[in-house]
DNA sequence: AATTTTCATTTGTCAGACGTTTAAATGTCT
DNA sequence: AGACATTTAAACGTCTGACAAATGAAAATT
């Protein structure tokens, strides 16, 4: 592991990239204790306090974990897929938030991506998805629900919807995904939208989960969508007329 | 901006989550310039070494950026696609190294998110993008070229069709997932698939796309799918008998 | 007016120190 | 011998103070 003394960059940084370079390379494996810190100063020949920035970054991206005490260190972390869901929704909201996305494109991305899930979840949804998902429809016919809470339980019902897809993998990229742009569609359309009509469609979309029916689910979000496209476009007109 | 005495967490990682909630929360807006180092750590009542690495952390994320000099300091960063793109790759690919996804489940969310965007590319692509197939297309076509050339190839094919759905956000959503898989699935399989068979393919799709047949592109993309997981499943059985 | 010089500000890096945590090693008692 | 308490060394977390390097604004000079 070694620095290139001709790069203009910081030390800190550097250092992070050789570390993160020999993670990814396979060079250190999961849970292999690194050199102290003390150790890393003298290899790299910079003080403490610079190995320490660079250790940070990486911890930032949950590249390592650090433990204190004797026997310690910094260990080779681990990526979970619940860390990289968090790290998935803060990147997209942020990345929506600070992009001026359209409504329109972040629905279509949205649905886009929902639907690919939609044949899977037909095949493989457990009783437990099915019953995470009449759950949630039952909380969504509450009069009293808030908001908030009808926007998480949306957020919780799309989720299990992807959950039930049985693919991990598809989890990760798509919990991301929904859960960065549902908030901001319900952030819009939350004054206008009929939370009747979500709501039977949610009910649809449960039960053909609970028949099997994967294009029936694919056609009921694309209703959702093209509804939700249509509270999008009510908005922007209110805007423009205001 | 208050950090909370009672936390038991590192200092630094409270402070860094005190700013990115500032961030995310809009408290601080895009360019907006934060407070000096000195300054920060008198507000948080800690030393500049502390304060330097919660911003460390910050910057490893992308948050914010620094600038050296007066009127330098740490500005809050505009999270561009680019960067998101970067972050995406670097997650995906290490939370597959590292949990020991299946072939199978990597494949089948692969051809899943990649034919989603299918009825958009359609509708949607430009000459460019067809151009782009084409051109890797015809690098496929070239006997001298190596297996990292391939793999190369193989993944900008697949970004292009990516891209010409149009749509940035599922482009930063599948860019991730399909950059991050297709290196695995080659490293697999590239001993026993024939290219022939994949550019025959591969050209299906470039037509496809051509002539706006979103249906076919959907279709070529689950014969390409059959073929990796034939592959995969090859290989494991290979695996079995050594 | 244009150019150069000065200068204050701010980040980057370093050295050294001390506190805190932690688990292993050691000691003590039953 | 075994269970429990104590010591101890290693390592991270934090602080202080200092200096170097970059940088843009302001002042001085031509």
């Amino acid at each position: 592991m070694k620095i290139d003394p001709s790069s203009k960059a910081d030390l800190s940084a550097q250092i992070a990239k050789a570390i993160r370079d020999a993670i990814v390379s396979g060079a250190l494996i999961v849970d292999e204790r690194l050199p102290s810190e003390a150790e890393l100063s003298e290899q790299f020949e910079v003080s403490r306090a610079t190995v320490r920035e660079a250790l940070k970054r990486l911890a930032a991206q949950s590249l390592i974990r650090t433990q204190r005490g004797a026997f310690g260190g910094a260990f080779v972390n681990r990526l979970s897929f619940k860390e990289a869901y968090g790290q998935q929704i803060t990147t997209s909201t942020l990345l929506l938030s600070m992009n001026a996305v359209s409504f329109e494109i972040a629905c279509e991305a949205r649905f886009a991506l929902e639907s690919a899930c939609a044949p899977l979840a037909a095949t493989r949804r457990t009783a437990d998805h099915l019953a995470t998902m009449r759950a949630e429809i039952f909380r969504q016919t509450q009069p009293g629900l808030s908001d908030e809470g009808w926007c998480a339980s949306d957020v919780a019902f799309h989720r299990a919807l992807v959950d039930a897809a049985g693919n991990p993998v598809l989890s990760y990229q798509l919990a991301g995904a929904v859960e960065a742009m549902q908030p901001l569609m319900n952030m819009i359309t939350f004054t206008a939208r009929s939370r009747e009509k979500i709501l039977s469609l949610h009910a649809k979309i449960a039960d053909f989960c609970d028949s099997g029916d994967g294009a029936g689910i694919e056609e009921t979000l694309e209703a959702l969508a093209l509804y939700t496209r249509q509270l999008g476009q009510q908005m922007a007109q209110k805007k423009t007329a205001s």
